[in-house]
RNA sequence: GGGCUCGUAGCUCAAUUGGUUAGAGCGCCGGACUGUCGAUCCGGAGGUUGCGGGAUCGUGACCCGUCGAGCUCGCCA
């Protein structure tokens, strides 16, 4: 060992002994005679003295010491004069004075210092990520990281669950996202896929007999990037055999409590709240609501359907819906000139316009309250639950764009607005998706969840009459306007799966290609089972109130999939594609 | 694939909205200093304004393209 102790760890209990601390030169003050360090590690920071009279040679050596150097010093641990204590850092009562210094790697000029309070761009701290790290807030999430991982492990193991590693080269499947693909070289012409999830491999786990099983897994999704998206991602993936969608939600409820616990040090009320998805739909216009705070959605139709304006009349004629919310006490918060932007903003979600009235001495307030009666306006004011002072938001349009555009609206009023406390966590269990979605582009009906979800007993007989009514035996568990976690209870019945490849539209011989292990399996006595996985790194950012997940994952990509710092992906050489039998074809355009 | 934002010294930013030699703080280099703690003081170096075109008497600023980064819609079973 290079050191006795680590530098965070030193405390005024130490006083008096001989130490020998290894670290980063934090910042330096040099005196002329005395100069002081202050060592950085892991742990914290320690001042470091250098004094000629205790050895000239350190003390010259110490002069060339620059931010970043990595030094090893040794020296006796005093406490500080009373007069001389920091009380700004934790170790502000001690000091080591440096007996003997060695300077174990001298450090270029860094292109950015880790622990300045000036965060450079997020381009030059991910080229050079080794000084990224380096930063408190990195350390401090990749060590929550690793403390969550912890806490979840422990949970399960104690409940008799085991960990199981699955494989990274699997066979590619159709349905999900696209997947990365890896080249086999023994089998000319063909491709392994990197796992989307181990949702298969779990399943024959539970075929396979092992009951309870849940791994912390890596999954790949090659498809477009977002804040809260990585091509490559960790699931704390679950499964579990002989049970219900009642045994996962308990399970899981259990489980957030515990990661609460652990990394928060409350306890967390159960069990979870849960609402449908139907419910979800209808309140707050998504599939992960953010409860944090109110401001649901609100029907008027039936109020304005002979109204004077003709916007929302037609609208209503039109098969569409007209809905809003209310901006508690925002009415002067809003400039014609912003609330243009808001209307720019929801046009992004499909919305032609954005109708908006303050509340003003029980009145309506707009451009367009010409339109409405006072009978009218005195309706809406009371369904909106409005007040004087209130800002009334409007979108008229399709259901499903009153939801989307309503929806995005209210989240980000809700944090323009601060209505709510940014380091909450509030999480709860999303229900009875549905089973099926119409898939316009394709002319085919398609799993919402995946193809390996069981439909909701009581919902059967829709398979004939109207497909997008099945409810799924899904559940998703939603924080903070997240989507956090995600399963089902899957079907054990080969016949049902069948029947459900063949709904989707995948042929008898094709969904004996691609899934026939599936298949098979399900007939070798497979038990009923049922499980989910949770994102990961999505609870991490979460429990720091982070909007960002690259940083709370050691070597994140960038938008564009590629690592600044390795310059992954590259070209390999024409040796490798030759092993490989593979041949690039690039159009010129792309070159 | 679409929309929006950004790119100026090692870093964070400025540049009176198109007008003289592109500035500041931090960092860096040299010097002074025995109790600092984001030390202080004195001096100094440091720029192809991402790249390529174009418009203009004149551009860091305007236009077009391109590269990179971010946000987002589509996409993500």
């Amino acid at each position: 060992m290079l050191r006795t102790h680590k530098c965070g760890e030193l405390t005024t209990n130490h006083a008096g002994q001989a130490v020998t601390v290894c670290g980063w030169v934090d910042s330096y003050r040099d005196h002329g005679n005395l100069l002081f360090i202050d060592l950085r590690d892991r742990y914290g920071l320690i001042q470091v003295v250098f004094d000629p009279s205790e050895n000239a040679e350190a003390h010259k050596l110490a002069q060339s010491l620059r931010s970043e150097d990595v030094i090893q010093a040794t020296g006796k641990l005093k406490l500080r004069d009373p007069g001389l204590i920091n009380p700004k850092i934790k170790s502000g009562e001690i000091e080591i004075r440096a007996t003997d210094l060695a300077v174990l790697n001298k450090s270029k000029q860094p292109p950015f210092l880790p622990t300045s309070d000036n965060v450079p761009n997020e381009e030059l701290r991910l080229k050079h990520r080794y000084l990224d790290l380096r930063r408190p807030a990195l350390q401090s999430a990749l060590i929550m990281r690793h403390k969550l991982c912890m806490a979840v492990r422990e949970y399960f193991d104690k409940q008799d669950f085991i960990e199981v590693e699955t494989p990274m080269l699997g066979k590619s499947t159709p349905e999900g996202a696209r997947d990365y693909l890896v080249p086999s070289r023994v089998h000319p012409g063909e491709f392994y896929a990197l796992p989307q999830s181990p949702q298969l491999y779990k399943q024959l786990l539970m075929v396979g007999g092992m009951d309870r099983y849940f791994q912390i897994a890596r999954c790949f999704r090659d498809e477009d990037l977002r804040a809260d998206r990585q091509p490559e991602f960790t699931q704390i993936d679950v499964e579990m055999s002989f049970v219900g969608q009642e045994d996962i939600l308990s399970t899981i409820d259990g489980l957030v409590a515990h990661m609460v616990k652990n990394v928060r040090g409350v306890d967390y009320p159960l069990p979870l709240p849960r609402m449908t998805h139907a419910e979800a739909m209808e309140r707050y216009g998504n599939d992960k609501p953010d409860i944090r705070f109110g401001m649901e959605l609100t029907d008027i139709g039936s109020i304005v359907k002979d109204c004077g304006f003709g916007v929302f009349k037609s609208t209503l004629e039109n098969g569409g819906r007209i809905r809003g919310i209310n901006a508690k006490q925002a009415a002067d918060k809003y400039s014609r000139k912003t609330i243009d932007e808001l209307t720019a903003f929801v046009g992004e979600y499909g919305a032609k316009g954005l109708a908006f009235f303050r509340v003003k001495e029980g009145k309506l307030d707009s451009p367009i309250a010409k339109f409405f009666s006072d009978e009218h306006q005195a309706a809406i004011i009371q369904k909106m639950g409005g007040e004087n002072g209130d800002l009334l938001f409007f979108v008229a349009d399709q259901p499903k764009v009153t939801s989307a555009a309503l929806a995005a609206l209210r989240v980000r009023l809700g944090k323009e607005l601060k209505l709510y406390d940014p380091m909450e966590v509030k999480v709860l269990w999303v229900l009875d998706f549905p089973l099926y979605g119409w898939n316009a582009d394709e002319n085919r009906w398609e799993a919402e969840h995946h193809p390996f979800c069981n439909p909701n007993k009581d919902d059967l007989h829709y398979f004939e009459t109207d497909p997008g009514k099945i409810r799924a035996q899904s559940y998703d568990l939603v924080c903070n306007g997240y989507e956090c976690a995600s399963g089902s209870v899957r079907v054990h019945d080969p016949a049902v799966q069948q029947k459900i490849f063949d709904f989707i539209g995948l042929k008898m011989e094709d969904a004996e290609e691609k899934f026939g292990f599936l298949l098979n399996a399900l007939r070798y006595g497979a038990p009923p089972h049922a499980g989910i996985a949770l994102g990961l790194d999505r609870w991490v950012m979460l429990f720091l109130a982070n909007d960002n997940i690259r940083d709370v994952i050691a070597f994140p990509k960038t938008q564009k999939a590629s690592d600044l710092m390795t310059e992954a992906p590259s070209p390999v050489d024409a040796k490798q594609l030759r092993e490989l039998h593979i041949k690039t074809d690039v159009p010129a355009e792309l070159k």
